[in-house]
DNA sequence: TATTTACGAAACCTTTTGGTATCATGTCAA
DNA sequence: TTGACATGATACCAAAAGGTTTCGTAAATA
């Protein structure tokens, strides 16, 4: 392999359904795992093991607080995978017209 | 409940390194699937799968020709991401952040 | 001190994912 | 028409993902 793909992380931690509204909580909010967990018809490992993966991606920071853990959005994580996809942006411009024609005149 | 999670597919297509090697690839041009499948060090089968999760989540379009089937990148697909993330546009400036963290700490 | 609270960690299970090999089908070319 | 080519479809497999239950431990509290 050339180089490790340094968005692998974050693109796997954004394709869980449970993660994503995990990232749009904490955005209301910095909160600990039990008060997460509760929001969720799922046990507490479970939202724990989410939260392991979110961290893994750098998409969350945790500040511990006495016996509480605060889990904090962390927005650099996000701006990675935003970075990503904005090399694409030229094609949602100049290009997508032309794509639409291409394909709309074989059908 | 409330509403399907129309993302969810995008995202799902995003997570695998891949397939997020055929989106760059096919931004340098539309190409049927045994020209994509060269390029890895995988099985045309392994490949057109994964083109069909990237077509289940609207990446890319498929375009009949003769007895090939060209692949073009879709610029909608990654918008839907792109309008996803740009959500917590609002994180990505430090002094808003810094703000929120001050008006959190004072409830 | 004894107990509850908030969490991490491990073991385990089922489903999904990413890959393979193989075969069937439509299209081009000799 | 015959054969090669490009692809789809299916069956199968190992590993990863997403969940559970159970247990261990540090911090707050009665």
């Amino acid at each position: 392999m050339p180089h490790a793909d340094k968005a692998q992380p974050v693109f796997r931690a954004l394709a869980d359904p449970t993660r994503r509204a995990i990232i749009s909580m904490l955005a209301d909010g910095a909160r600990p795992i039990a008060d997460i967990a509760a929001e969720f018809q799922m046990t507490r490992p479970a939202v724990a093991k989410h939260l392991a993966i979110l961290r893994d991606g750098d998409l969350i920071r945790v500040e511990p607080r006495g016996r509480e853990r605060i889990n904090h959005l962390n927005p650099r994580g996000l701006k990675t995978a935003a970075r990503w996809i904005n090399l694409f942006d030229r094609f949602w411009d100049d290009r997508l017209g032309k794509l639409k024609q291409v394909v709309e005149e074989k059908s």
